[in-house]
DNA sequence: TTAGGGTTAG
């Protein structure tokens, strides 16, 4: 039978009462309560229930059972369609719950609740404020702006305006359809109409839209702001790629007294992921410990994201572990997440585990497999994937498992294949997958191809730097240096060249280097390090490697080019600042070069330091004068 | 007797 923690159904009791029922059935009925939020099988327990009292046509009853399957997830759309058939003068009440069951989200066609709405009114029944809560959240989750209109203009016509539900409900849906001017009309039409979702709503309609300021703007102005308001400001920044301003709105909330919900922790904490400096992020975590929030799904799957993305996959490993329940964003950036640092073993061992759990993999579970047979050269493995995804599980192959693919042939010296897989492609072209079979030819050396492609991206694309980039270290690879020149010349009049940096977290500040930066305060210490550095590595054996340098200066200047690259600046000051045992973590924002590869390898050997780069595709783990990528990138 | 806004994976 059913738990002490139940809300009875009181329109059962009532009814009871008005039919006389004998004592017997009243004691049924008695135990036929649901808790707030019942199970599928226990709304299908108080239905046989109903059914057995011969109670199946009664609207007030039916009604109930579609109220709570319209709150339930993975509710068969069938079930309840049947519950509703079978009453047999449906009431505004079951239309209503009807007409939400079908409006959810994952209801594959929301709209159909706008037919039911018509039919309702055929059967001369009048909607009421519930109707059009429901009808608008169809629209919203269909993201319909047409229908939308028509059901705004029902609105109206019926005297609903004034509701404030439904003004709310309004300024959603416009924001869903990207119309955040028609948004800011409803807004607007009547200031006294307002409480402080629709603040919250107008607020979410103005970052979703990308007017950060305006929404700043608003977020002062609101004198009443509960945590969602916080939420959607943070949530705004973050979205909007001001990391830092996030997280510093997080602070202010935090300094303000109020305490984090779940999700603004998964925003906070997906921010300082993306970010890649770790003691925020870590701070975070500590506070959620701390105060013993729960590790719930999104928390847990955010901080599994967050400690991947630092570079310190076994962290979350253990993370992935300790989970009580996972869902299937939680096994995808697992995955994800041991792919982004190559260990694409592990990765094929836990999706044969998560098959095995009985979940079904979606489009990111293959990038990340992908991604994974990519960075470790499987081709073969790369192959059987591919073909699994399309033939197995019907998922369309889109660009980025494309672009996995091509990285994967083309790196493997399949340039022909990785071209011919490009012509045949579904989905529209995106250069970058000519710029990944450009990458191929600067490694094989293919200077003759890399022309043509190099030509064409730049033909496509000109104000691009990356493809000059490219095409210019194929032709410092082969030596000719007056195309190397000539290409550098056009880059400089057509392009705005992005700066490279490095980024290392030391006593408790972020430090930035640029190329041949002298700008920090220990300058003199960190050129003094590279220096030593430069001379241990020499001992060493190291020659340095200088066709990463495009510019076109004598051999010993491009030297000390390469000596001077960013990373290298971060490395020599993370020597000097950290201790011995301490781990060197270094976010780059572009790909590192292969000399600077190389060198951090010997690096980490004769120092006898673990360095982490993440660069802007992947990490490197350097340890006892090796890269976890094994070279291959 | 049924209602609204903010959250995680490439």
């Amino acid at each position: 039978m059913f738990i002490s923690k139940t809300k009875p159904l009181r329109c059962l009791t009532k009814h009871i009462s008005k039919f006389h029922l004998s004592t017997a059935l009243f004691h049924t009925w008695h135990f036929l309560s649901l808790p707030s939020s019942p199970s599928l099988t226990q709304i299908k327990q108080a239905h046989a229930r109903i059914l057995v009292s011969g109670l199946a046509a009664d609207a007030r009853f039916m009604g109930h059972l579609l109220a709570h399957l319209s709150l339930s997830d993975s509710v068969p759309l069938g079930y309840c369609k049947s519950i509703f058939r079978a009453i047999s003068f449906p009431s505004v009440f079951a239309f209503n719950n009807m007409i939400r069951c079908l409006a959810k989200g994952n209801s594959n066609s929301p709209l159909q609740s706008l037919a039911l709405y018509s039919s309702m009114q055929r059967g001369y029944l009048k909607p009421n404020n519930y109707t059009f809560t429901f009808l608008l959240q169809a629209c919203s989750f269909a993201s319909a702006n047409t229908e939308g209109i028509q059901v705004h203009t029902h609105v109206m016509k019926l005297g609903f305006g004034n509701d404030v539900f439904i003004r709310n409900a309004l300024i959603h849906l416009y924001c869903a359809c990207s119309r955040v001017e028609n948004s800011k009309r409803v807004f607007e039409e009547d200031a006294l109409c307002r409480d402080v979702v629709t603040w919250n709503s107008m607020l979410a309609a103005l970052v979703r839209s990308g007017q950060i300021s305006v929404a700043e703007r608003m977020f002062v102005e609101m004198l009443d702001k509960d945590v969602i308001s916080w939420s959607t400001m943070i949530t705004g920044y973050v979205q909007n790629g001001l990391l830092k301003k996030g997280l510093e709105c997080f602070n202010e909330m935090r300094e303000k007294g109020i305490k984090p919900n779940e999700a603004i922790l998964v925003t906070a904490l997906s921010a300082s992921a993306q970010l890649g400096l770790i003691s925020y992020g870590r701070l975070i975590h500590s506070t959620i410990e701390s105060v013993n929030f729960p590790l719930t799904v999104p928390v847990g799957t955010t901080l599994i994201d967050m400690y991947a993305k630092y570079g310190c996959i076994e962290q979350s490993k253990f993370l992935f572990n300790c989970m009580p329940k996972k869902d299937i964003c939680t096994w995808n950036v697992m995955i994800c997440g041991l792919a982004l640092h190559c260990h694409a073993k592990q990765v094929l061992a836990l999706f044969q585990s998560f098959i095995s759990e009985g979940f079904s993999p979606v489009n990111i579970t293959f990038i990340g497999v992908l991604n994974a047979c990519s960075r470790a050269g499987m081709v073969s493995e790369g192959r059987h994937y591919f073909k699994l995804m399309t033939n197995d599980y019907g998922i369309q192959p889109e660009m980025e498992h494309y672009g996995c693919m091509v990285d994967l042939l083309a790196r493997a010296g399949l340039i022909d294949e990785a071209a011919q897989l490009i012509e045949t492609m579904v989905v529209p072209l995106d250069p970058v997958l000519w710029s990944t079979l450009l990458g191929a030819c600067k490694i094989y050396g293919l200077v003759e191809m890399g022309e043509n492609i190099g030509n064409k991206l730049i033909q496509l694309d000109p104000n691009r730097d990356g493809h000059y980039v490219q095409l210019a270290r194929i032709y410092a690879k082969a030596r000719k240096w007056e195309d190397v020149v000539r290409v550098r010349r056009l880059m400089a009049e057509r392009t705005r060249k992005i700066a490279g940096w490095s980024l290392i977290e030391a006593q408790g500040r972020v430090h930035r280097f640029f190329a041949g930066d002298r700008e920090h305060e220990r300058c003199y210490d960190i050129y003094k390090m590279l220096e030593s550095i430069g001379l241990r590595v020499a001992e060493a054996g190291y020659l340095p490697n200088i066709s990463p340098v495009l510019h076109d200066i004598g051999e010993e200047e491009k030297e000390n080019a390469i000596k001077e690259h960013s990373e290298r600046l971060a490395i020599a000051f993370g020597i000097l600042v950290t201790e011995v045992r301490d781990c060197i973590r270094i976010v780059k924002n572009l790909r590192v070069c292969e000399d600077c590869h190389e060198v951090t390898k010997i690096i980490s050997r004769i120092f006898k330091r673990e360095i982490i780069v993440r660069d802007g595709s992947r990490f490197h783990h350097f340890k006892e004068g090796k890269c976890s990528c094994l070279d291959y990138w």
